[in-house]
RNA sequence: GCUCCGUUCGUCUAGUUGGUCCAGGACGUAAGAUUCUCAUUCUUAAAAUCAAGGGUUCGAAUCCCUUACGGAGUACCA
């Protein structure tokens, strides 16, 4: 039988979202709708040192906006509830000492500050200090002390943590789902911190295994950096007995900086001019980072280049909506090695959303900005204009710069455009015109349009004569949309104040 | 250092079990077309001896080995 496909993003409300871990969020939520399973939200804030306040509701808000609907967890409840780990300390301290009294963990009594010094004389001798099978039962731990011992230690306040005996010279054989078979010496691990006394709280390893086996969890997909810990895992599983119900692992590539090496970082962004955080981040101390949704990316957008990274269809599609993207993705078509961020494409992707976004929605957007500038804009108006700019956009930051001559009528007139288009009989035509203009009632676009053309055409006039002097009267500069749609737009009452402006400034022509 | 993972145009990548790949698409770049400016759109081009070397094979980007390079991990962090 089929187990039931239930994932889990598990962040650490350490800081911002990342849009790394974004990603990660997206492939599990797109993995359990495909298959008609769970997705589960879980704090990991097993690290009392490292809490940032704002963080848990900084990623609830990230995932909103980003379309990724949580089933069950943290903000919605569900039948495994807590699920933010700290509320759950008990469950973990219960299952440490399971594991000591099977003989996979021991207590261990070393100070960080004592290991820290072994650390460091082993290296002044250029070896490196790995907490294993070669030295747990010379260091202060359970395997070496009389029971009295450290029954006495823990009585009277020692600090302790439990330490998983990691087996010597056994072959754990791993299967990923993006990797393939990975087979791993356990000699070569280490003895890890599961649960430690000073805070009563479990390492991550062990409330990650705890919390999955619990609530279910059939598979795993996480970040690359996991990989290295996925045979202590495995060996977890194991000494619990779990072995037969671990969930299957995917370990995600990672998301690298656009130029140079290394992964993605905030200074990357910073530097690069590009966004590293789904949303505006302000940090405790005051430090502020942008967000996509801030510089203007359409969730949309920003999912769709999400999941390109990565992840390809296998076809030349690469628009996708949510649904598509639910539909089409597969595990399978993740790629191995880390992908490179482009900011290039990301505008690109944007703009394609720009382009085919209904006019309603982005003239919500345009009404605010022409208000910022003094102006009121009717949303009737705001429609029109959007409607005429969208496709010479990527953000709707670009909106005014695009639009701004609707509402302020030129006070000068671009010299350049003046040398290039005002000459020859521009004045006398574009005079013409305005008397044209003058007598006709329907200034709908499609209207004026026909009947300046013929009158164009009738006479034999240069329609790039014509046209760009009737730009420059109306607009200034060479710039703007479409004549006619500009007309309308600004009505023919100012159309021709405008008009009758610019012949009075602009000089005869020969 | 040690362990693990990776390596196809500048970038994202396609390339299912080796032949139809002198490697396809997209972003970016360049040129051209369209257009009333600009943008959009369209067409075309340049761009990877498939990290390098060695095998296996009639035949390898695809299988094997070695090396190089890159990345991750190596915490009482996740």
């Amino acid at each position: 039988m089929e187990r039931r496909v239930r994932v889990r993003f598990a962040p650490s409300p350490t800081g911002a979202l990342h849009m790394d871990g974004v990603r990660t969020a997206l492939y599990n939520y797109l993995f359990a709708r495909q298959h008609g399973g769970d997705f589960i939200l879980r704090i990991e804030d097993t690290d009392s040192n490292r809490f940032v306040p704002g963080a848990e509701e900084y990623i609830l808000d990230s995932l909103k906006w980003c379309g990724i609907e949580i089933d069950e967890g943290v903000s919605v409840g569900g039948p495994h509830a807590p699920y933010r780990q700290s509320e759950r300390r008990e469950i973990y301290l219960k299952y440490a000492m399971q594991l000591i009294e099977s003989g996979d963990a021991y207590y261990a009594f070393d100070t960080p500050e004592e290991l820290n010094a072994i650390r460091a004389e082993m290296e002044a001798k250029g070896e490196t200090f790995a907490y294993n099978y070669t030295v747990r039962e010379k260091l202060n731990t359970s395997l070496r002390l009389s029971a009295e011992e450290v029954k006495e230690r823990i009585e009277r306040g020692d600090q302790w943590v439990v330490r998983f005996k990691m087996p010597e010279n056994e072959i754990v054989k791993m299967d990923d789902l993006i990797r393939g078979h990975v087979e791993v010496n356990t000699s070569t691990l280490d003895d890890k911190v599961l649960y430690k006394s000073a805070d009563s709280l479990p390492t991550y390893h062990l409330a990650n295994i705890v919390d999955d086996h619990l609530m279910e969890v059939s598979h795993v997909i996480r970040g690359e950096e996991w990989l290295p810990s996925l045979p202590l895992h495995y060996m977890l599983y194991k000494a619990f007995g779990w072995s037969d119900t671990q969930p299957l692992f995917a370990h995600l590539p990672l998301l690298l900086k656009p130029t140079g090496q290394g992964k993605l970082s905030k200074r990357d962004g910073d530097k690069l001019g590009f966004p590293v955080f789904p949303l505006r981040w302000v940090s405790p101390d005051g430090e502020v980072s942008r967000g996509y949704r801030e510089d203007g990316y359409f969730p949309e957008a920003f999912v769709n280049l999400l999941a390109l990274l990565g992840w390809n269809p296998g076809t030349e599609q690469e628009i996708f909506s949510m649904q598509e993207l639910i539909d089409q993705f597969s595990l399978k078509r993740v790629g191995k090695s880390g992908a490179r961020f482009s900011p290039d494409k990301a505008h690109w992707f944007n703009a394609q959303y720009m382009h085919v976004r209904d006019n309603k929605e982005l003239a919500a957007l345009y009404i605010p900005i022409a208000k910022e500038h003094g102006y009121e804009c009717s949303p009737e108006k705001a429609e029109k204009i959007v409607g005429c700019i969208k496709n010479r956009a990527t953000f709707p930051g670009e909106f005014w710069d695009l639009s701004s001559f609707l509402f302020e009528a030129p006070e000068a007139y671009d010299e350049k455009a003046q040398k290039k288009y005002w000459k020859g009989d521009a004045h006398k035509l574009v005079s013409q015109l305005r008397d044209i203009l003058a007598g006709i009632e329907n200034f709908e676009n499609q209207n004026t349009e026909a009947i300046c053309h013929a009158w164009i055409q009738e006479n034999g006039i240069s329609m790039g004569l014509i046209m760009n002097a009737f730009r420059l009267a109306i607009v200034g500069a060479s710039k703007g949309f479409g004549m006619y749609e500009q007309c309308e737009i600004l009505g023919k009452e100012e159309t021709l104040r405008r008009l009758d402006k610019a012949l009075a400034t602009l000089p005869e022509t020969v």
